[in-house]
DNA sequence: GCCATTGGTACCCTCAAGGGAACTATACCA
DNA sequence: TGGTATAGTTCCCTTGAGGGTACCAATGGC
């Protein structure tokens, strides 16, 4: 009983962290600070404007980043991450360091799509 | 042009952990070590045969989990975590710690889903 | 008067993830 | 003879994530 309600502790991470965007976008927060719409949105080639607010939106509903609206025009925000979205840097940093791993073990089995030829 | 593809990292990780299913599935492999289809299944009430089959197929060919099978009748399988698989545990203990003081987190500020009415 | 800029929203589409239900093969047991 | 157990597979369906395109509002610059 206890250990059902344990698996799902997963599940709260990964449901903030999965979208195709969202770890990037956080990333980007994390590294560079407080950033305005179009400053993310330019660092991240092929995402349209629909889905940099759609993700932005979600991690602001979950108190993972900050809004604020400047009153001006054209418009001006800023988007930050809180100090609560600041805990995930643990998960974002192993999650890093085994995609490295990851990408250069994948690299060294397949450097042209070669399947053990060598026998 | 280094730092789109250090992104990329992100999803790699991604990639395998999502699934509603797949954190759970290593989780008890982990902990509990080689296991049988039918063991694991009943350790995760809710998943049908199709959708458990259907994610131990995909850890295995990403080499994260093994499968054995063994020529008796009725049939015997059984599912352990690679060398490999291991590796990721970081990540899922850190998504644990991260998930459980989420939860906790959520459960303080809304008991009974009161909205700041001791203003 | 017209265009660019900024940070959006509205509408619509596609594809994959997830899942339900039924079927399979083979041997053992009563 | 029929039921049970194991580890699947097949077919079909629903939902949601992701995304493309167009549009908007208000102002400054030419």
């Amino acid at each position: 009983m206890k250990k059902e309600v344990e698996f799902c502790q997963f599940q709260e991470a990964l449901g903030i962290l999965v979208g195709k965007w969202k770890p990037v976008i956080l990333v980007h927060l994390l590294n560079d600070g407080t950033q305005r719409f179009s400053v993310l949105k330019r660092k991240m080639p092929g995402i349209t404007q629909r889905m940099l607010t759609k993700q932005l939106r979600e991690l602001e509903d979950e108190d993972i980043i900050q809004r604020v609206i400047y009153p001006e025009i054209p418009p001006k925000v800023e988007y930050s991450i809180t100090e609560y979205g600041r805990s995930l840097e643990p998960i974002l940093e192993a999650m890093h360091e085994w995609g490295s791993s990851h990408v250069a073990r994948k690299q060294a089995e397949e450097p042209e799509a070669q399947e053990e030829k060598l026998s």
